[in-house]
DNA sequence: CCGCGGTAAGTTAGCGGTCACTAACTCATC
DNA sequence: GATGAGTTAGTGACCGCTAACTTACCGCGG
């Protein structure tokens, strides 16, 4: 099924809506309002709002493998991976900071199951990608050989989470992107050979 | 004022909701059935739901300041201060699961500034804290000289929550205070001296 | 070139349900 | 008889969603 330009805004607009006021706060109306139509006509373009929740994870997906197709392709050694993986995802938040709640997706879809699962399901698959960099790092030498790829990977991404949700929750003063850097910089001499 | 036994009743039946089913389902009618009364009656102990939430937001600070106590007493170098504030909280989060809402708080509280604000003070606090034991730490020879305290806090307490919410999420399947010794048996070779 | 039917995409009005909260009453206790 | 703590009934607002209608555009036979 491909998606129209229609179903795009609605996505969209459903995305800064939930980054900007929590899912709490995500309305129907409100949507309609963002993308400026009437109320029923969202539902020509999505059966429910579940459906375009549904839509919304496709999204967050999509811009998670985007941002590891760019770092399979644009580094060398897993250490450079790594940094460059959280170099992307800053400055994606940075640019569109609605996307920042793709880091955080296991409280927004609580009530329902299906997508729910499918939420945890692409966290999950981030922390696994995460311990295969970690491992490739410690084979190819540039990482310490007794590194622990479950802890590091948990304390590298929860980090990372953390220092998002503060600078988002500050209103994004300062640059994220900085800050990253700095954050890796901090955190690199510790598990690097 | 002082808490009386049906207001404590009320505010550990929304904990257990939250933690259950998030605050979007968070109900006045669903904190009357679980307490056994009906839903006007918690009028008569609390004005609003706001008020409600906000004690919630008291007990989640007298929790952590209970923590932070009895790692103060209890243990000597800061080194052993940062295995014992997780060990502490993984124990009262294993003891009762729905305690672990006061890791997340952000986005619990979006549509409220008031509350927003106190539960973000609590986490910056938290990790001021946290910088603090490291710095304590680095002082006293047990740490690495060159450690970034910022980002040794971030990973710490980010990589925790993320611990706590893959457990908390997967039906808390084993056990917490294993896992959290885990992690922290992973992290402290890279962070100690 | 024209008229015709189908379809996509919008509209207004409204339905049933739930929300937080209130009015008005009862009743036991001191 | 004043008070605290419960009740039933009901308020207006908002929720997701639907019914019924309008409008613009498109391909197509005559």
């Amino acid at each position: 099924m491909q998606t129209s330009e229609r179903q795009k805004e609605i996505v969209a607009a459903a995305f800064d809506l939930i980054s900007e006021q929590g899912i709490q706060e995500l309305t129907i109306k409100k949507i309609a309002q963002a993308v400026g139509v009437s109320e029923p006509a969202i539902y020509r373009h999505f059966t429910s709002k579940v459906d375009i929740l549904s839509s919304v994870i496709d999204e967050m997906i999509a811009q998670r493998n985007v941002t590891f197709l760019q770092v399979r392709t644009g580094s060398s050694t897993a250490f450079d991976k790594i940094r460059s993986f959280f170099s992307v995802q800053a400055g994606l938040f940075e640019g569109r900071p609605s996307l920042t709640i793709m880091l955080f997706p296991e409280d927004l879809f609580r009530n329902n199951d299906e997508l729910l699962g499918r939420a945890t399901a692409m966290m999950d698959e981030t922390l696994s990608r995460f311990r295969g960099l970690l491992q490739a790092g410690i084979a190819e030498g540039s990482l310490k050989p007794g590194l622990d790829c479950e802890a590091g990977a948990l304390m590298l991404v929860g980090g990372f989470r953390l220092l998002v949700s503060s600078w988002r929750l500050d209103s994004r003063s300062g640059g994220l992107e900085t800050a990253t850097r700095r954050f890796l910089d901090g955190v690199f001499p510790l598990i690097s050979r």
